[in-house]
DNA sequence: ATATAAACGTGACGCAGGTCACACTTAATA
DNA sequence: TATTAAGTGTGACCTGCGTCACGTTTATAT
């Protein structure tokens, strides 16, 4: 069933605010917790989907969420992953009437809606705020560059690769980890299918550059995983 | 041989300004004709290159410019193309310490380069020009989600398809225009290879869709082309 | 506890499209 | 107008990987 807590908020002594609302005044807290809702979300919910009008951006307090869209075959495609203190949704609300694209939570996420209108003032009245929001977009979308030319150009074993690196080095900061996606998530992410991933993973295995227990990852070679990253 | 040409400019008195641009003082167009420099390049210079350190970010007056970067593989890979009105280089100067991706143009250009640090002044105190800029650049990466997962999901046929849609209707308003690109340029834009746009060019121009004189094309049957983008 | 739906494993098949090699044509430059 | 470089055309080859089909296992819900 559909389980949405709400929880109260006040902005003003956010014990997670991010690094752009540091800029914002005490005024400007208040407008903010004015227009802005708690909320959790479970495994599996759409924080917002693609193709519906926007009414918020959503500031990702705690969990994982994957930021989707479907393609012109049907096919879902992973544009990113977003962690906490991410701001999700800006593009479409600065650039669109109607969501581009859609998220889904991957583990039990804590979020904090906040009204479209007020995040549009702020960021045309607080030339700060802006520019710190303006910055982290700037980032995300020199990622996304490189994802974009990578997919074009690495052969499907090199995209696993570069899936399960990015898990390690970036996510978890381990060798060892619990893969929060199935394998047709995976495939999203890669652009490729399933089968392929499957196939692949076994090679992995049976190559004793990884183990595979459920959804336990154990990264054994990471020196080769890399090599086949770059030349993949 | 180099030939760089410098014109004067003054900002406060320019006849093509951004829509940002409108929203600057008096004072700060002052201050952004201070850190500006006019110049006029020809087809095949760079505008900047990947890799190396940025300094400014250009503001394009007049002219046709393809953003592009190397991919993993060394091969060529074209991001999306610029035209008159558009500012390049802002994700590298505000995400990052050097230039993420390459510009180069296609036909002669009109360009003003801004002083990286001007400009940033001017984000970080103008909350209306930044906001502009913001929805710009949100506009942009929307357009590049779709792109992605096109790439991502159609076949050869479609992806050329796209491109001589987005030619016909995006950038001349035409179905009778002189592509401003190579075969390895519509290569580096579809994701393929020269050799595959030959032959597909070749199936198009059989297949009664288009008629190729040199680089000049015509799109004969339009519905047939969208239908191929659609499904391909 | 049982039903239903996701998620995963695996083999067989086929072809889209990448690669290589070389000839030819057009454009650029001195 | 000669020389070089860049761009294009085309055939032969071959393999990576998508598709289909079906069986099995693991979650999820009632």
């Amino acid at each position: 069933m559909f389980e949405i807590i709400k929880n109260k908020t006040t902005c003003t002594n956010c014990g997670f605010i991010s690094q752009a609302a540091k800029y914002l005044t005490k005024a400007e807290l208040k407008e903010l917790a004015q227009g802005t809702v708690d909320v959790s979300l479970k495994r599996g919910d759409k924080l917002f989907v693609e193709g519906l009008p926007h009414s918020h951006v959503i500031y990702l307090r705690e969990g994982f969420v994957k930021v989707h869209m479907t393609g012109p075959n049907g096919r879902d495609q992973i544009l990113k992953f977003a962690r906490p203190g991410a701001y999700l949704g800006i593009q479409s609300l600065m650039g669109s009437d109607i969501n581009r694209f859609s998220a889904t939570a991957l583990e039990k996420v804590h979020l904090c809606y906040i009204n479209g209108n007020t995040f549009k003032n702020l960021i045309q009245t607080n030339a700060s705020f802006s520019a710190e929001i303006m910055t982290s977009l700037c980032k995300d979308e020199l990622n996304y560059f490189e994802r974009f030319v990578s997919l074009q150009q690495k052969n499907n074993s090199g995209k696993l690769a570069d899936a399960l690196l990015y898990f390690a080095e970036r996510v978890f900061e381990s060798d060892n980890f619990t893969l929060p996606l199935t394998y047709v998530d995976l495939a999203a992410l890669s652009g490729t299918t399933r089968e392929s991933i499957t196939r692949l993973m076994k090679d992995f295995v049976n190559g004793g550059i990884i183990t595979v227990d459920h959804r336990e990852i154990e990264i054994l070679n990471k020196a080769i995983l890399k090599k086949i990253s770059e030349n993949g």
